[in-house]
DNA sequence: AAAACTTCTGACCAAATGGTCAGAAGTTGG
DNA sequence: CCAACTTCTGACCATTTGGTCAGAAGTTTT
């Protein structure tokens, strides 16, 4: 809830070229914006609230972002570049063991450090990925059915039992997004204010003995 | 979709007594309050919105609900139900194998048949729970609290390895939500348009034998 | 320092939204 | 069949919301 103020608050003339300037307030608009989204989804944040919070002038916002869409459409630009550059692919070279590892630790390691950006993609799939679509069906499918690919490549080899790939993969996106996603119900239910480094560090752990014993994968 | 007419719809003297027309139309409300809730989300659905899908004038609908507040939280406490109701309770005595096997279909069984309510209650969690927080706090924790016990107390009897308790009651409570949670991600990754029987059949199966044999569970 | 350009903002506006209300229409009990 | 009651609804209303715009303020270029 820090009311950062705004950048350019106060000081124009604080010898910062224009281009900087329009930077920096995007970034500054962008990062309140998704905080905002990401608590009370799309319909619920008023770009009065978002301009508020960056303690910018409602018409200010509308002057960086056209729209609140086109606003939201930037928020989740800035989510998918995360998403996609931080999605290491699995290669069927790699042992299972390691891949796997790496895979749940940097997922919950997302989870911990894009907490908004987790729970926004989360509510957009939620209902019904209106905006999303489109890159779902060609970026995430692409990535879902190489990575399917693999897990079966790793069961020829014997690598792993022959367990459905898809559904593997449904369980490792939905128990690693939990971390995000249900913090608060987790706060809830283990009577912590804030998920801290051990509790998603057990989890890690957890996830990683649980999927590799569970796929009959040998640990190290 | 399907624009059922109301149950009273260009016919009030069919002979139904005002209760059974006060209850016959209560519940069309909150069936299709509950579908436009979990489409939209609360503030992205109007009353007007209802109205028109529930083919009733947008007064009726604040006629038997006086807000839309009082609405959701109709909606809300229908779910409540339901989640309670078959959330069933695993015992000390059942053996794992069993219990969480039910478990599981159970919660998979929940999500197909009421994807409506779980997409409601996820999106509740996903921004912390501003409605139902307190029940939260008070039963979910309690059977959370019971739950985690009992896998203590397998674990105590060496029926199951000593994983954390905590962490396996998230995994199970993300990764069952999930099919109905991701459904449209799911139908998008699956090039269906619907998750049918055997998808759901397959998920179960795969969870369960992924959760026993994860938890060093003798299966049979 | 003046012209050209970008950034910023208060004052508006039309549409949508949650909600009210008076009275019509229908039902029930005597 | 009439009085009491419940259900229903069109017309209205205050507020909120996303968005516009003219012109002020600041920066850059010449």
């Amino acid at each position: 809830m820090s009311k950062r103020p705004a950048p350019n608050v106060k000081s124009k003339s604080n010898r910062r070229s224009l281009a900087q300037v329009r930077q920096d307030n995007s970034e500054h608009i962008l990062r309140v914006a998704e905080r905002l989204f990401s608590e009370r989804g799309y319909s619920g944040t008023t770009i009065m609230a978002i301009a508020e919070e960056a303690c910018l002038p409602k018409a200010n916002i509308l002057y960086y972002f056209h729209t609140k869409e086109a606003l939201y459409q930037g928020v989740l630009s800035n989510i998918l570049k995360i998403w996609m550059l931080s999605m290491n692919d699995m290669t069927p070279e790699q042992h299972p063991r390691d891949a796997l590892r790496d895979y749940i630790i940097k997922k919950i390691r997302q989870s911990k450090e894009y907490p908004h950006a987790s729970r926004i993609f989360a509510a957009e799939v939620l209902h019904g990925a209106p905006f999303l679509r489109k890159q779902l069906e060609t970026d995430l499918k692409e990535q879902f059915d190489k990575t399917c690919d693999v897990f079966r490549q790793w069961i020829a080899k014997k690598w792993m039992d022959p367990v459905h790939p898809e559904h593997l993969m449904f369980m490792l996106w939905s128990s690693t997004q939990a971390y995000a996603d249900v913090q608060v119900q987790s706060c809830i239910l283990l009577n912590k204010s804030e998920l801290d480094d051990q509790d998603y560090n057990d989890g890690a752990d957890f996830l990683v003995r649980m999927v590799l014993k569970g796929c009959g994968i040998n640990p190290v």
